[in-house]
DNA sequence: GTCTATAAGCAGATAGAC
DNA sequence: GTCTATCTGCTTATAGAC
């Protein structure tokens, strides 16, 4: 492996572990084992390394919320897909932990994580409105109800893993992700068929997606 | 109003406007109109104003968690206690941001931090749990269900703001916050009676705690 | 209490040898 | 492609005059 893809391992190593803002270029460099002058040979600036690490965020991104995403839509599938996009979420954690403090200081990548955002929650709400279509889902609200759910689970979804660090959990377990996914569909749950939903919990609480 | 208390204004104003991240004592004291002499006159260091600013978050926390919360529990009630929240968030919206990153770099305030996090669930769950033996809200889960509406609604309360900005939403109106309540209560609303509810949404649209 | 001036350290980034 | 050496600009924090 070259030099540049070790460059771009090791920071989204650092970055999920301090913090994007905790890692500069001379660390990065010295944990690859490479030189300063090295590094700006292969990437002309720090932000580079973090829009190459955001392109595959995004790719790993659509392919996750597409892949498993055919309808019908039978539990076993709907729990692979929501395992999935938590496996993705710890494994580029440094950037939902620290987004605004991220987009704040790179435009075009905030115009760029607002764009997957949109994606993101619209097709959540997609997903559900398959699942209501598949007769498994009601919710007394209609489209805005469904809206609903798309957001508060794209809250919870993106937001638990920041919210294990900041309560202290400091090795996060694979029993911490599963809550965090239970307590994302509960917020679905009040709407769902009960042999649904229950069948949907089984398949969370045995597999995992790695 | 003395230096020291002009200094903590700014800081605040500063920190929410941009980041705590982005906001170095030189800048505090330049934007305060003293020099940087001057601000390490009054504080030790950096830490020791973002220390101040928590002690202010935390007083304002516990009277908001506790001034409103009486039973009974009418929906006049509850609405504005959830108003308040929102607005408290609003005004410490620097901390609730970047949490993580604080945290990080001070364990003195994660401690402090985790504190005040774990007594604000606990507290989301009494009032839950006072709403359901008041008799408008029924939980199929009962005990386990209230501590997941606490931590459900945490998590919301905590992250709306910060979705808002990475949303690009720059200049919050009265109607995203108030968008921001619904989103919230639509986790609670499943399980309240039904005209318990709509009388609840009424006062949400039509009140604002400043 | 408040100031000016500055120390000490670290960041991102570049020049030029090899 | 990779290195060493260095520049510039920033940060937190301090010394000492007023």
């Amino acid at each position: 492996m070259g030099n540049r893809e070790r460059i771009i391992e090791t920071t989204l190593r650092l970055m999920n572990e301090l913090g994007a803002e905790a890692v500069g270029t001379n660390r990065i460099a010295t944990e690859t084992g490479v030189s300063p002058g090295n590094l700006y040979y292969h990437f002309s600036n720090r932000e580079e390394i973090v829009h190459t690490l955001f392109d595959a965020l995004e790719d790993e991104f659509h392919d996750v919320l597409q892949r498993d995403v055919v309808r019908p839509l039978p539990p076993e599938r709907i729990a692979a897909f929501y395992l999935r996009t938590f496996d993705l979420a710890w494994r580029y954690r440094f950037f939902f932990n620290g987004t605004l403090g991220l987009l704040r200081r790179d435009p075009v990548l905030a115009a760029r994580y607002q764009g997957l955002q949109r994606w993101g929650i619209a097709e959540l709400g997609s997903i559900a409105a398959g699942i209501a279509e598949d007769g498994n889902l009601t919710h007394p609200r209609g489209a805005a109800g469904i809206a609903s759910l798309a957001l508060g689970t794209w809250l919870i979804w993106s937001n638990w893993i920041g919210f294990l660090q900041i309560s202290g959990i400091t090795d996060i377990q694979r029993s911490d992700m599963t809550a965090g996914i239970n307590q994302l569909f509960d917020v679905i749950a009040p709407y769902l068929e009960p042999e649904f939903e229950a069948a949907i919990r089984e398949c969370i609480a045995n597999q995992w997606a790695p």
